[in-house]
This record gives structure tokens, sequence and C-alpha cells, in this order.
DNA sequence: AAAAATAGTTGCAACATACAACAGTTGTGT
DNA sequence: ACACAACTGTTGTATGTTGCAACTATTTTT
């Protein structure tokens, strides 16, 4: 029955997200910054350098939010604002030897977590779990609508 | 190989977590509410009847936010804060009929939305998916730590 | 060269968030 | 019965988040 399937689909993704963003919060004021910073800060180190509305766009966010979490972060040292040599309408946003740090640490407590779940997962099953949700990730891409 | 297992699974969990979010927002904001409100009152519609602390403990939120947020949905008319009878120190939080409404068009588009992405998933997978986000959770649920 | 498009900032207004201090209520121990 | 502890909830304070609209500066298009 496709009700009792979407509907246990729900409620097993709503437990998953809830769980996971317990977790993020933790790790997030272990590193002493925020959960919007700690998001920027990991999207900056994996594309070393980036727009202000690339990164907007990355996280969802509106323009001029982003302008001023860039803000805090610069103020608190960990990121880099330059104005781009090639298009002077563009900022180039990096890390700085102290973002990279927090980078790092994010970084290495989100491998340790990750491999720690993996490894709960039976060994059997964890090829299944992994195709499961490649196959959720695409059905809910393909919802993405309005 | 574990590296190459759990990495997949943090990107796979990143993705979807991001689109998630993404659709709740659209849909909170179509109901006039925020995501935080929209959380509120899934709750409260579920539980009929909370006191501020354990909606506070569902939430993972501190009592003094839930209290401000609760403020701002009796302030919208969605939600009653009464004095509980049996025990004056806590309060009694229900929805209103308006919120009852609010809560209503949430369940009514979540129902549809997942619904819509069971129905992406290949059929002979279905099942699958669901036991595998079983797995995860439980995975997850066991490495919640500190 | 003028007009349109784009990137980013700032004013504004509201919400979210947590810690600490507080008031009121209930439970416990002697 | 009374003092003390534990608990629920609110408020002060400080900071961060969020988006819309209006604005400046720059680049692209016509």
């Amino acid at each position: 029955m496709i009700n009792q399937g979407s509907e246990n689909l729900r409620e097993l993704i709503r437990i998953l997200v809830r769980n996971l963003d317990v977790l993020e919060k933790s790790d997030a004021s272990c590193c002493g910054v925020t959960i919007t910073q700690c998001h920027a800060i990991v999207e900056i180190g994996r594309m070393k350098k980036v727009s202000l509305i690339e990164l907007a766009e990355l996280l969802g966010l509106d323009k001029s939010t982003m302008s001023r979490t860039i803000n805090n972060l610069v103020e608190d040292g960990l990121v880099n604002r330059d104005l781009d040599a090639e298009n002077r309408r563009y900022i180039s946003i990096q890390l700085t030897n102290k973002g990279i740090e927090v980078f790092n640490n994010i970084e290495e407590s989100m491998v340790t977590y990750y491999s720690s779940i993996f490894s709960t997962i039976p060994e059997n099953k964890r090829s299944q779990v992994l195709e499961s949700l490649k196959l959720l990730t695409v059905a809910v891409k393909e919802n993405k609508c309005c």
C-alpha cells in the first residue's frame, strides 16, 4: 500500500533529520561557530574560492543574509573577503589559516562520525543502504517543483 | 573500503538534507509561518496538548527559545497557552481552530509530497529503501554520544 | 552611449537562539 | 510543618539569522 509506505518514509526521514540536526548543532558549537557559519565554512573550504552569490545559492540563502554571514566570519578572522581582480563586481571569499583550521576540525569530526555510523550498519546491508540513499536523493530531486 | 563508503554516505545525506530543507522552507512560507513555527505546530498538532518543556525537548530547543516561539504563535492566533489546572507549574499548549487549519495544510502537503517521492522510487526498490532508512536511523541513534 | 543586467551592501523589521537570573509551584526530608 | 531542593516557565541580554526593498558600483547588451 502506497500510503502506508510513504507515511513510513516521512517518519523515518523526520527522525533521521532531527537526529542529524542535533549532531550538527553540537559539532558546530564545539568549533565555536554557529550552524549557518559552519555550513558556509564547509562550502568555502570545499570550493577554495567562491563568490557571494554562488555561496548564497549553494546554501539556499538570500544574498543579503549571505553578505552578513560573511561579515561575521570576516570579523572572527575565519574568512577573507577580497575584490575579484577579473571582475570587480564580484568578491572572492576564501578561508584564512584560522578558517582552514576550523574547516579541518569540522571535516575530521564529520569523517569520524560518518565512519562510525557506517560501521554500525550491518556489513551485508551497507551497499544496500547507499543504493537506497542514492535512489532517494534522485526521487527528492525529481520532485523539487514549484 | 569503509572510508569510501562512509564518505559516500555523508555526501548522500548532505544532498538529501539540503533538498529537504528547501522543500520545508517553501512549504512553511506558503503557510505563512516560519520553519521553527512550522515544526512547533506539527508537534503540537500531533500531541494535541503539550507542556513547554516537553515541546522544547521534542524540538531540541532551549525553554526560553520555546517560550518566545509560543509567544509568536499565540500572537498569530494559532496556539492557546493556558495554565494547567492539575499542576500550576505547567502550561498547556494547544492549537486553536486557526492553528489546526494550518496544521492540516502542512500535513496534507507533506502527505502529497512524500507520496510523490515514494512513487518515484522504482516499485521493486521501495521496501529496500524503507529498510535502509530504518537501519540508518538506528545507526544514527546509536552514535548519538557525548 | 544609453539601457539593462548583475554583484554586493545596507536599512529595516522580525524571528531565533541560548545563558543566566528570576518567580512561582510542587515535592522531599527531617 | 517547615525548610530546602527540584522543577516550570518568563524575562533580560546579547548575538545571530532571515528576507525584502532600495541603493551603489560594475559589466554586458543593444
